[in-house]
DNA sequence: ATGTCAAATAATATCGATATTTTATGACGC
DNA sequence: GCGTCATAAAATATCGATATTATTTGACAT
C-alpha cells in the first residue's frame, strides 16, 4: 500500500512531518498555550499514526513548546508575561555574544551569505508572502549569528527566536500592527555588521528586539 | 500481568526509566561517543519495549546527548575537543550570568538551601559514595544558579553541566585524578556568595570550571 | 443540597507485528 | 580482479491493538 508517485521522493518521515505541523500550529497559536494535546485527536487531524505524534511531541518538549505531564499526556507550553520577558532577556545576551563572535571571525563568504539572506527577506516583503517572509526573516537573523561557529549557542538562539515568534503571534490579534520601519532596522544591522562595527551592530540588534518586545508587552499583559 | 507489589508505587513510566538509564550510560561513556544505538539491542538490554526506547532517545536528542540520523536511527553524540571547548565557554558565560542574578536576588531561604546542598556534598565525600557525590555536586551547583529565577537559563546550565560531566568521564580513564583541592574551591564559592560578593563568587566559579577544563584538555586531545 | 465512593468512560503508555528503508552480500559482466 | 547491479539481510519507522492509568459520572448516604 501507500503507492508513491516517483515525483514525490521527498524526505518525509511521518514523525518529522508531524513535528513540523505541530510546531507550526503551536507557534501560530492554532494550538493555544496550555491546551491539552490529545494523541487521538492529533492523530486524526494530522492523518497519521499515534507513534509519530508521540515522538513529535517528545521532540517539541525539548524546544520548550510542549510540556509533558506526569502520565497525563502532553499540553502546549503555557505562556505568560514573565516567560516572555525571560526569553527576551536571554535572547539579548546570547545573540549579542553570538553576533560579536561572528563579526570577529568575518569572512568574505559569510558577508555574502548575509547580503543574500537579507536580499531574500526584502524580496519576500515585496512579494507579500507572510510565511515566506517569516522563513527569510529567521534565516537572516540566524545567518547573522552562525559565523560564531558555536553550534550549541546557535541552537539556543534559534530556540529562543521561535519562542519569541510564538508570543508575537499570540499578541498579534490585538496589536496595532507595528508601525516601526523594520526594514530600516535590518538595513542598519546589516550595514554595521559588514562594516565590522560590532558595538553598533549589536546595539542595533538588541534595540530591534527590545522595541518589538515593548510592542508586545501590553497585549500580552492581558493573557 | 506485571503484578506490582504495593510497596513499589514509584512513578515509573517505562519511557522515563529508559531515559534515565540511557542518559546515565551515555554520560559515563558506557555508550561511547558516536556509537550506533540500535533499538532492538537497547530494548533487550533495558528489558523493555521498542516504543519507550525510541521515545527516550528522542528526549535525549534535545539534551544533545543523542543524534538522530535521517532515517537511519540514532547514535550517541560524537565528542571532540572543539565541542568540549564550546561547552566550557558557554558554561562560563551563562553560569556567570545566572550566579550574578541569583546573588542579586538573595533571600534567607536561598542561603539556607546553599548551605544545605553544600553540606550534603561534603557528607557524600566523607561517605565515599561516588554516585551520591555526583548528584550532590550537581545539586549544589544548580542551587547556586536557581535563585536567578530564570527557568530557561537554568535548564541550559543544567544541560551544559551534564555535557561537561560526560567529558570528565571520557577523560577519566587516562587522567591523573585531579589533585586540586576541590573542596576548598567549593568553600570559597559558597562563602563569597553568602557574603554577597558577586564578583568574587563568579570569578571563583569560573576559575573552578576552567581549571577542571585544563585537566581534561590533554587527555581529550587524544580522542 | 453536598460530599464521597465506585463504576464507567476516556485517554495514555506500551506491546507485538508489519511495512519500508538501509545496509550487506554476492553474482555477473567488463 | 574490479565495479555494478540485483538480491538478501538487518534495522528502522509505523501501525493496530491492548493493558494501565486518569477522569468523569452518578448513585448513595449524610
Amino acid at each position: 500500500m501507500s503507492v508513491m508517485k516517483p515525483s514525490e521522493g521527498k524526505e518525509t518521515s511521518a514523525t518529522h512531518s508531524a513535528y513540523l505541523s505541530l510546531r507550526q500550529m503551536i507557534l501560530t497559536g492554532e494550538l493555544p498555550p496550555g491546551q491539552k494535546l490529545k494523541i487521538e485527536q492529533l492523530r486524526s487531524t494530522l492523518d497519521t499514526g499515534a507513534s509519530p505524534v508521540r515522538e513529535a511531541l517528545s521532540l517539541l518538549t525539548s524546544d520548550l513548546l510542549v510540556e509533558r505531564l506526569d502520565q497525563r499526556g502532553f499540553r502546549a507550553a503555557p505562556a505568560s508575561l514573565v516567560n516572555f520577558n525571560e526569553i527576551l532577556s536571554l535572547r539579548c545576551v546570547m545573540e549579542d555574544m553570538a553576533l560579536r563572535q561572528s563579526i570577529a571571525r568575518t569572512t568574505a563568504d559569510w558577508e555574502e551569505r548575509l547580503v543574500l539572506t537579507h536580499h531574500r527577506m526584502k524580496r519576500a516583503v515585496e512579494e507579500g508572502s507572510i510565511p515566506k517572509f517569516e522563513d527569510a526573516h529567521k534565516s537572516f537573523h540566524m545567518a547573522l549569528l552562525d559565523n560564531a561557529n558555536s553550534p550549541i549557542l546557535l541552537r539556543y538562539c534559534s530556540q529562543l527566536y521561535d519562542l519569541n515568534i510564538r508570543y508575537r503571534y499570540l499578541a498579534a490579534g490585538q496589536t496595532n500592527y507595528r508601525k516601526r520601519d523594520i526594514a530600516a532596522e535590518h538595513e542598519e544591522i546589516l550595514d554595521a555588521t559588514l562594516r565590522g562595527d560590532a558595538d553598533e551592530a549589536s546595539a542595533t540588534l538588541i534595540r530591534h528586539y527590545r522595541s518589538t518586545g515593548e510592542y508586545l508587552t501590553d497585549p500580552l499583559s492581558k493573557l
